[in-house]
DNA sequence: ACTTTGATTAACGAAACTGTTAAATAGCTA
DNA sequence: TAGCTATTTAACAGTTTCGTTAATCAAAGT
């Protein structure tokens, strides 16, 4: 587990850091478009637009296909699993009915634990 | 849904786009610290490492607490809920075996099956 | 009071981000 | 070939981010 891990992420989240982006990847849910049809929703320049879609593609949250004179964008949602899976190893910190031990204790009526008891996810930096 | 919930969670999702910060969470997870103790898994200056926990702060993924001379701080995880819960919008681009029926056989205990009727996220953007 | 310790703010510079307009590229179409 | 459309790249400016060192603030110990 080396630094490649850790920059890839902080390339997603990064990208999803920005509310055009993120509004570009709700779009892209309704299946591949142009980026002239992203432009319609999203009042901005078309290099604007473009720089967008460049940190969209190398965060491996989207996919640009070339088709005639137009670029096909596609959903590449892997990378945001990635990022879920990250996030997902803090869930027993925010979710009270998560971690079995702690679901045991809130079945058996008994009260719950501390943090400190709880599992920790792994760093990923070097 | 207005503008509000788009600007945290681009805060949260920028408070993650981090290596340092999420080393900073990954270590708060092991309970409450202080900010000295940061630093030392964390080679950085004292007044860096202090901004990083502003970050963190306003992203509202940290709180901070004065004791003594000390600030103890702690992770706050609902920040990172509402970032997962942005994600899981999409889990049903990544993951296959994942539709709003298959999440309420998998609540309810029953197995998974396939299939392809996809919801879209809401959009959270103005 | 004076010093030490823990942490933040101030001031500064380098680098990255975000948007713009103008120019370039590439593929259709006439 | 010329011209139109779709998109990207170049060049530029304003803002933000990230790190540094120096200075400041606040609490504790002596």
């Amino acid at each position: 587990m080396l630094n490649n891990n850790s920059d890839r992420l902080s390339e997603i989240f990064g990208a999803l850091a920005d509310p055009t982006r993120r509004a570009i990847l709700v779009q892209l849910t309704q299946g591949p478009t142009t980026v002239g049809a992203l432009q319609t929703p999203t009042p901005m320049s078309a290099p604007a637009l473009s720089r967008h879609l460049k940190v969209l593609e190398r965060a491996g949250l989207i996919s640009r296909e070339v088709e005639a004179q137009w670029r096909r964008c596609r959903l590449q949602a892997a990378g945001l699993r990635d990022a879920a899976e990250w996030i997902a190893e803090y869930r027993s910190f925010w979710d009270d009915k998560f971690d079995s031990l702690d679901a045991y204790l809130e079945e058996t009526g008994k009260d719950s634990r501390t943090n400190s008891t709880r599992g920790a996810p792994d760093n990923d930096t070097d």
